[in-house]
DNA sequence: TTATAACCGAGACGGTACGTCTAGTCTTAAA
DNA sequence: TTTAAGACTAGACGTACCGTCTCGGTTATAA
């Protein structure tokens, strides 16, 4: 019960933090403050920064009944719309969005972590779209996903643009007329 | 003189430092000590580590004579294979590659930072493609950069895996087959 | 049983820690662990090390039989000289210098222990000698005391030299006189 | 002359504290919040509160014109009794008192401060009184010093009792009818 | 040629956060 | 019921960098 409630005031505080804060200001010090928690707590079960905005949003997916879920239609298009505007609406949510940025940003300059992520967050993230190509026969359905899913990240991350009105239902078009394309093609 | 040679020391230090040590271990102090150069004369130039190294990086593409030379030889498919090998070949170059992974790092937690590193990469890059592509004739050509960029940077800055022989190859014939299928979609 | 030889065990290990560590180095957890006991249990019957080290001392004391035995063979000079031997022997002693020395040391920033000492340890000694003094029949037996007990205990805590071969011996022939002395002039 | 005010700073803080707090309480991070004086500063010039509190005490010293200074007058009893007066009004002073007993503290569990210690403060005076002594033509003149220090600092260190009225005269008065009994002994 | 300035290295300084350690309190599980 | 085990808040430890700030000692031009 007690280990429960400090695992949930420490992400509560993170999640607060991430969205009202910029990531250097994540600080063990901080969290353990805002969280009503001693440093000692906090090491006690998490070894970085990294760590905990990791153990929260992976939290978070939890929470949510799994983290990805591709629908399964019959109709790709249908199903890639659908998909892409779920991405870019997390992307963009108010708390899921400033954290998985900040998770991001951890990841890149710790390889523990960045396994992690991987293997919890990226591969079944890709394995299940990739999942979803090879059930529309799709040839190559790894780097499909990767057609899919790339675009869509570095848009977010690296801002070059807005997620104008629209551009997710165009995304998911192009990647569908492109991997029909390569269906014709190798057929 | 003195300046120039500042600015190259400097440079220099953090193209070694960014190479041989984890991100975080780069430091103003550490870039004036390797450097041979005192904290002040750093922050008279710079203010922060990120502003170094994306001055650093933008140093070496000037040197290179502009970051971003995307071919025209009237072949598209040519081309992007050109430009596939060789962003990744950048992109995993010993010197060139923590260096940009750095510089990513930092523009996640620096907006101003952020916007430099889109005005005069980002934005030059994928502009710069989306050129050829309009060039042959493509709909919709600053999506189709996206298309091509957005799969090297998501495989490239998360590491979901190793850049295989022959990938970047496939990559650029899958985008070709895929702006093609839309420009037949479109006629 | 069961507290006795919890006590036991305790007091095994402060001894142990005591001659074999800096003073500093005694701490509360550490004795818990090296005595096999939980923390709990210390604090259940002691407040402090200083309270283990000081209870320790007295244990030990007791165990021989009373702190201070003065011995009264009628002749003064004897006894002191056996007295100022002993007294040597006991603040050098591999096991007990160490401990006297680390509860003196809790001593000065602990006015509670301060006091129990006192009572158990300094008084009855101070007591005691006095009480040889007087059956010697010197004037201010209590002032002949501290004059006895003072130089030993300044050499031995503030280490300003060693006790060389002799020195006690030395030093009881000198009281000796003094007080002798001192009755003289009173007579 | 920011040196010498940071010091001066940092041993206003630490005699006050040490006049207000028990010894326990005396902390780096205190000190360096009392003084106003950063925490790298404290450590960048002393390694421990056990310096610090050392150099104050030396720093007053050298303020008041050497540590120790033995007056001569031609009558031993004379001297001494000033100079037990001085001892015990020093040791009783409501700043150099506190100051005292926490450098002795920190003494014993510190070696390298006891050297520095014995070394500047404690071989100085026991020199110095001897020194009276020989001048007095007194046998073993160190012993003597020995003789006439030892029970001031054992009852002020460990408060057997309080000096009261007179104490100081009456041992002046003792050491010097002993001395001069050993030298009758030993004319 | 000598001032006079600009610039530099060195590094002290007040700070913030790091990650570790111990103090004491309190809860749980087994004997 | 007493214990060992150990989680928990609190706060000091000593270190690393931060960004600001003198300090002297070059150069490098202008008088």
């Amino acid at each position: 019960m007690a280990r429960r409630s400090t695992a949930t005031k420490v992400h509560r505080a993170v999640v607060d933090m991430v969205g009202s804060a910029p990531v250097a200001a994540i600080t063990m010090e901080g969290i353990a403050e805002r969280a009503g928690v001693s440093k000692q707590t906090l090491y006690r079960s998490w070894a970085s920064t990294g760590a905990i905005l990791c153990d929260a949003l992976l939290a978070r997916s939890v929470d949510a009944r799994g983290a990805v879920v591709v629908p399964d239609s019959g109709d790709l298009h249908v199903d890639l719309r659908f998909l892409a505007l779920a991405m870019v609406e997390e992307l963009t949510d108010r708390e899921q969005g400033p954290l998985l940025r900040a998770v991001t940003a951890e990841v890149l300059s710790d390889d523990a972590l960045g396994s992690q992520v991987r293997e919890h967050l990226l591969h079944p993230q890709l394995r299940g779209i990739a999942e979803r190509f090879r059930a529309a026969n799709v040839a190559d359905p790894d780097a499909a996903a990767e057609l899919f899913v790339g675009p869509i990240f570095h848009r977010w991350l690296l801002r070059t643009r807005p997620f104008a009105e629209g551009w997710a239902e165009g995304h998911a078009a192009r990647v569908v007329r492109a991997v029909q394309a390569t269906d014709d093609a190798g057929a």
